[in-house]
DNA sequence: TCGTCAACATGACGATTCGTCATTAAATTA
DNA sequence: TAATTTAATGACGAATCGTCATGTTGACGA
């Protein structure tokens, strides 16, 4: 028996979470793993979170139940494999985001200006975020995805985090006494997260309408990052052209191809 | 052919949805109707969301399926209801907030302070809410609770607008021009919102365990506040005592079933 | 080239769950 | 009481989940 870092009894879908993939089998396996998440995204864009079943994943795919299985050991475990895949979209774009040339405020918006973009152009995988993290989920999904998932969060965090010493250390902010960074950090981030999640269901509440949904996040991380007394405060600056110079500047493709389609790619259909 | 409202073809449940119940038979019938929702929370409290199906609920009562399905016409339509439970208690929750006696400022953290509690104390129920907003449950569910449920939300919205032009007239707070105070409450509700979900999800997620989540709720909200101007600001006024007096005051007897039994009443089991 | 064996693929299958509907029972009205 | 409307019942079919015995493949050594 070959000794190849526990391989014995897990399956095939470990080829994409180890770090190096060895043979050409396992490559090609992880390959199908990638198809086989596209695949499902789609499906769950077309026909919502709900349609989106192992059996019609199976009757969507080339492959058997059995070999399905083999990837993702339960629907949990897809939701999870899902999850991840938002979360490292989410980090990219927010990578592109960083490189928005600014004031340390103006860089916060940018991943703000990000995160909102990723959660518009793609709702359902927003919503699946969500119920990644509830217990019914995290209950059955594999303990590696479980890791990769934590790891991914970390990293996200810790950009977030990192613009908060980054503007600390340019003199733009100043921590109150005994209150640890991460604090601060998290307080952006409820905020982000609210607002978003909250202008996404605004769509169904029609209890909304009537706000400008569009600088709605742009307006409340405003009011925070004042509260903080992030320099420059909101009456000091213009932010509301710091935020369309990150869209024109950063996210130029992305927003065109946005307005182009109506919505994102995959993301015509309904989400019942 | 009576002419009753329509109840034609409507079955049993309408009888708690209608603003007068009539003949003691509807009456039996919405206390049915409270008694199965009772079960079904305690359901879902012990076995977890997705530990709450149909079939166990009909197993659990002493009615046979059709009955059930009599009242809820699927199991989106359940959930819905229980979101409108929730909503309602919320409610309650928030008028005894209201009763605080303080300064603007201190009522609206009396308020957060509920939505705090009333997540802590239901945290299956919160998710419930979540998800009852998502449009898997909302095409499914009957249209009479997707209208009582947007007038729930529009209570407690109301409120919250009504703390905020309290604040106004008592020259606490002073609206940016060309702000609607709508726009101002909404930051406030997607701060709790979003600090709610995350705290509850932290849970899980073990990445904000140095967080002191007690006070995080009311530490983001007094940035966001102080960000608006809403005088006191909290470097001139203890908004942690006066987040305590809240608990002490208005909360007493939650806190203390809550600390004697180390959970809420129901919410024991675990979450899966 | 072939044999061997571990790893992988297959799809039939049992178990749940959802929601329906023909039938039976009860309540209301005449 | 008879007639009629209204509600309750649970057997049923369809859809879904996840498993497992069986068949297949491909890597590797001879």
């Amino acid at each position: 028996m070959n000794i190849r870092f526990g391989c014995k009894n897990s399956g095939p879908s470990d080829g994409c979470l180890f770090r190096k993939i060895k043979t050409k089998r396992q490559l090609a396996i992880a390959d199908r793993e990638q198809e086989l998440l596209s695949l499902a995204e789609r499906l769950m864009a077309e026909e919502g979170f709900s349609g989106l079943t192992m059996d019609k994943l199976v009757a969507a795919c080339s492959y058997s139940k059995g070999t399905v299985y083999n990837h993702f050991s339960s629907k949990e475990d897809l939701l999870c494999a899902l999850c991840i895949k938002c979360m490292e979209t989410e980090l990219t774009m927010f990578s592109q985001a960083l490189t928005f040339e600014g004031n340390s405020r103006e860089k916060l918006l940018a991943v703000c200006y990000a995160y909102r973009l990723h959660a518009v152009l793609n709702p359902t995988l927003f919503y699946c975020v969500l119920t990644a993290k509830t217990p019914a989920v995290s209950e059955k999904a594999k303990p590696e995805r479980l890791q990769r998932q934590q790891e991914l969060e970390q990293q996200l965090a810790d950009i977030c985090n990192h613009l908060f010493e980054h503007a600390m250390a340019a003199g733009d902010l100043q921590s109150p006494p005994a209150v640890p960074l991460s604090q601060l950090s998290f307080a952006a981030w409820a905020m982000a997260f609210g607002s978003n999640a909250l202008l996404l269901a605004a769509g169904t509440t029609q209890l909304l309408k009537e706000l400008q949904a569009e600088n709605a996040l742009l307006f409340n991380i405003n009011l925070l990052l004042d509260g903080m007394g992030w320099q420059p405060l909101s009456r000091d600056w213009d932010y509301k052209a710091s935020w369309q110079k990150i869209g024109q500047e950063v996210f130029k493709q992305e927003l065109s191809t946005f307005r182009e389609q109506g919505m994102a790619p995959g993301q015509r259909g309904k989400h019942p």
